[in-house]
DNA sequence: TTTATTAATCGTATATTTGCGATATAAGAT
DNA sequence: ATCTTATATCGCAAATATACGATTAATAAA
């Protein structure tokens, strides 16, 4: 049981529940939010920030550079992290092509 | 160890993470997608569409719930489920809140 | 009252996520 | 060459999520 039943979905979908899932996490919000305030970020700025050891933040970004939420780059001893808003707008955009209310006021139910 | 840190963030942070996580699966994906498509939607119509058992998508149908994504009422063996779109609106906002971009063309880095 | 029908809940197996300490890696400083 | 600093990865324990079949609950239909 539990076998994972993602390819009967649409690559949209599945694309969508991504993003979704990358801020699903408080710790990895905070983390996007630190980055977006400053901009440009790096790893020792956002360990200090959260009540999380060094090597769970560590994951955490790795999960938003998966997901593409985050562009980064790691030499030696400094890292920059910062927002890949192409991912937002296109999260943006499949989010309002899917969920749109057409009808402001439709007073069918609930 | 892995204890929950959700006490450790801020509301705002874990409300977004909340509703983030509703929606962080294909198969609620695809059920927010059928309820606003048809504006109004009963639970067999959605398990006709979705490659899921009845109870799977009764288990997605209470999460979206709970998270205040969906709003439904079920009378015996008639239900209804609609779009809770005031909670769609407060995402939004909080959304844009933490994320927007400031400067369209920073390059800082990356 | 009995029989369908529809949806929720329970029990359970498996998979995935979360978090940490320990360790590895890579570069700069001494 | 060694030490320090910053970041990533590994290994593990615990928690949570996913999915299903079986069962229950509630109403409608016969």
């Amino acid at each position: 049981m539990a076998q994972n039943k993602k390819e009967e979905f649409t690559k949209k979908e599945n694309e969508l529940a991504a993003f979704a899932n990358a801020i699903s996490h408080p710790a990895r919000v905070a983390i996007l939010k630190e980055i977006a305030k400053r901009e440009t970020c790096i790893c020792g700025e956002i360990v200090e920030v959260l009540p999380l050891a060094q090597s769970t933040v560590s994951q955490h970004l790795k999960e938003l550079l998966k997901a593409e939420l985050i562009k980064g780059t790691v030499d030696g001893t400094s890292s920059c992290y910062c927002i890949n808003y192409k991912t937002f707008e296109k999260f943006e955009k499949t989010f309002n092509e899917f969920f749109t209310k057409t009808n402001s006021n439709n007073p069918k139910c609930c």
